[in-house]
DNA sequence: AAGTGGACCTGCTAGC
DNA sequence: TGCTAGCAGGTCCACT
């Protein structure tokens, strides 16, 4: 579900509340990706201090090391004062003196993992072989269009593979590529470099404008607490097969990319 | 090093 | 109404 506006939406929302507050219990329901790495009680009694972002992770810091977080497909967080009993897919439960962080995640393709920090450990591990932030100023034409010349695989996997620049998943993937009018199936050492500076700037608007929006929710996307993202609403070509694409009216086309799908304009996005 | 395919898990919808 | 196939926002790992 979640790629970046979705996880930057929902630690705005919850950040600043939880920031200070201490643990006072931890609820583990079934296993999620990972296991967490420590005795759930060893959290207890720990201040929470700053949440921040690393591509879709949010790493929460804690006295002693912290929580890396991840979505996966399915998963969102909430954070309330009134929580109720578990539900069936709430496999995660921070509980602290300001209110409980509930992780809900039909899929258990997410993850909660405690880590020494973000240097070592499983959280090292896991960011090691991650893209640049596409905030990030070293992100430029030059730098993207560098890392493409090595590769032969299309735009869109590129993009969808993270190693390059985080953030863009299958939704702000598509919407960036239509932004910069390239055909998504274009193999990425083709890129020139005017069009890498191009996609540059489109991935960034993409992500900033989803940002605004709260995100997208196509099914059951919620900030931590509870409102809905808009930015589905402004989808150019993602979820749109067959309906007019907004500034030609070309019918969008869909198509499987590495058994992903993919949704472009033939007449305004080109190799 | 880069590319490919399979794996993880559950829920929803369209079609028969 | 009930069953099945196909699809879904991610990304790690093993293998070539």
């Amino acid at each position: 579900m979640p790629e970046l506006p979705e996880v930057e939406v929902t630690r705005l929302s919850f950040a600043e509340r939880i920031r200070g507050a201490e643990v006072t219990g931890v609820r583990v329901g079934k296993p999620l990706r990972w296991p967490l790495g420590c005795e759930a009680d060893a959290l207890i009694s720990q201040r929470v201090g700053t949440v921040s972002r690393r591509g879709k992770y949010l790493w929460i810091a804690l006295d002693r090391g912290g929580l890396l977080l991840h979505l996966g497909m399915s998963g969102s967080l909430a954070f309330s004062d009134r929580n109720g009993a578990p539900g069936a897919h709430d496999h995660f439960d921070l509980v602290t003196s300001r209110g409980t962080l509930r992780l809900t995640d039909p899929r258990r393709f997410g993850a909660v993992v405690w880590s020494p920090s973000l240097e070592a450990g499983q959280a090292a591990k896991l960011l090691a072989r991650l893209g640049v932030e596409p905030f990030d100023a070293v992100f430029d034409g030059a730098h993207l269009h560098r890392a493409l010349r090595r590769r032969r695989v299309s735009i869109k996997q590129a993009l969808l593979g993270g190693d390059i620049v985080v953030g863009a998943g299958n939704i702000y993937a598509c919407e960036a590529l239509f932004a910069a009018a390239i055909d998504p199936r274009t193999r990425s050492d083709r890129i020139s470099r005017v069009r890498a500076a191009g996609l540059v700037d489109a991935i960034r608007t993409t992500l900033a404008r989803a940002v605004e929006a709260g995100g997208s929710t196509l099914r059951d996307f919620r900030d931590a607490h509870g409102a809905a993202g808009a930015f589905q609403r402004h989808a150019a070509v993602y979820g749109r097969a067959g309906l007019p694409c907004p500034i030609c009216s070309t019918a969008i086309r869909r198509i499987v990319q590495h058994a992903r799908s993919t949704f472009y304009c033939p007449r305004c996005q080109r190799r």
